[in-house]
Parts: C-alpha cells; sequence; structure tokens
DNA sequence: CGTTACCGTCTACACGTGTAGTCAATAGGT
DNA sequence: ACCTATTGACTACACGTGTAGACGGTAACG
C-alpha cells in the first residue's frame, strides 16, 4: 500500500512518538505545514485504511500507532528509488554525491567505518 | 517543474536515445508497459508543456529531445530522497543498505575506490 | 439526566496522473 | 492538384492526493 508524501509526515510523527492522539500529531505536524486540524484527520483516517496506522480507543478519543514500521518503509521506498535512479546499485549514488563533493565529512568517516566493519565480517 | 512516474520513463528512453520521435519512443518503451501509441503523444505532449522536452519540426512529424538533463533531475530527486528518508545524509543511506546486506561485492569494491579516490584528493 | 464540547466520519473539490479515443491538419505519393 | 495515411492536438475520464468544511455521536461535566 502506497504512502503519499502528506501521509508520510504523519507517519513521521507517529514513528517519533506513539501511541498518541490527532491533537498531538496536529500540533507536531501542522505548524511547518500550515494544515488544519481536519486535514491530519483525513490523513490519519486514509493511513488507517491503509492499514499502515492502527487505532485504540482510549475514552472518548482514539490513540495512534503505526502499523507499518519505519523501517520497512524505509527499505521498500530506497529499494524503489535505487532501481528507478541507480539501475539497483548503491554505489552509483555514492559516486553521484561524492561527484558533487555532497559529502560531508561525517558522510565519509561513517562510510569509511562502515567498510570496515564489512571487511571484519568477511 | 515535477516529472511524474510515467512521465520519467519517456524521459529516459530520450535521454538513451536523441534526438527521436514518438514512434521510435513508443516502440522502446510501450511494450514494457502495455502503453497505447496515444499515451506515449500525451506523456510527450505533457513533457514538452512542463519544458523538460524540446521539439523541432521534421517533415510531418517531430523530434524530440530532452531538455532537462538526466544529471540535473538525478541530483534533484536524489536530494529530495534523501532529505525525506535519511535527514539530508548519504552515509545512513548506505549503512541501511549494508546492515541488509544488499551490498554487492562491486558496490563494496567501487565505494572503497571512491574513498581512496576522496583520501587522494586530501 | 440534560447539555455541551470534543473528536472522528462523511462529503467535497480542485488538481495531477495514468491511460486512451477522436479529430483535424498536412506531408507525400500518384 | 487530390486523396490518403500519418501524426500531433484536443478531449475525456477515473483515481489518488492535498486540503478542508459540516455533521453527528458520545463522553464528560454539571
Amino acid at each position: 500500500m502506497r504512502i503519499s508524501g502528506a501521509e508520510s509526515l504523519i507517519m513521521e510523527a507517529l514513528w517519533a512518538n506513539h501511541p498518541t492522539t490527532a491533537e498531538d500529531i496536529f500540533a507536531r505536524v501542522a505548524p511547518g505545514r500550515g494544515w488544519s486540524e481536519t486535514t491530519v484527520k483525513t490523513l490519519l483516517a486514509r493511513l488507517v485504511g491503509k492499514k499502515a496506522v492502527d487505532t485504540e480507543r482510549e475514552g472518548r478519543r482514539y490513540l495512534y500507532r503505526p502499523l507499518l514500521a519505519r523501517e520497512a518503509y524505509v527499505e521498500s521506498e530506497s529499494r524503489e528509488f535505487i532501481d528507478r535512479m541507480f539501475g539497483g546499485r548503491v554505489a552509483p549514488l555514492v559516486s553521484h554525491f561524492s561527484a558533487r563533493e555532497k559529502l560531508s565529512p561525517e558522510d565519509i568517516a561513517e562510510l569509511k567505518r562502515l567498510l570496515a566493519e564489512i571487511d571484519d565480517g568477511q
């Protein structure tokens, strides 16, 4: 089930803090977006419909919690993106950024660390 | 100007071979998609409207050529994706793939080569 | 117990997108 | 010069998405 752009903002808020109320999500997401409360509710309802979010009644309101794990979401989005853009391989993407000097020193350090780790594993 | 998913397939065909005719693009893109010829024409027209593709008359038909460079497209899509998914940094993405053993030996070799290259540059 | 405030649901609407049919212009062949 | 085949333009339509108003049920408070 596809998560749209606006919906993914709601998911981010939920991943950061759950279970929680629509009001809380509204408070944390809407300011940066200028969304009305209804918009947040609509998006939540759609996510529940898509089975990406689960609800649990708490008094007169719902508590929302993510059903879709962020890991799984990142995984499928990444795969799709890398397939579309870089023929399914990771190195060309890194190469692309490296060629444009968009790699920060921290990036470079961490990449080295990762590769060393992989070598250790072998 | 945003390029949609279907449109990006047309762009790929154009990047691979240009300038060329709608018929040629149809021949190369439609089979894998089951698109009708009109669909390809519509997408081309939209891309021309978005100024991502340029036309030049050749007899009774057009020759199409990309106006938007693939480099620029990849750049902006990548940036947006990395911002959305990994807080704007490349290393977490690689780390994500590395953790799932989705890095091919070629990926790893190329990453090493890239890092060595960067070191040389310093 | 009745009223009120809150909160989710229903409804709505414009716009982009995926997909394609019909039409009109015109280049080319005879 | 005329007919025809080709090719882009116009039109269309359903569906997802971004965005939000209106409404109705029900929990809570008095």
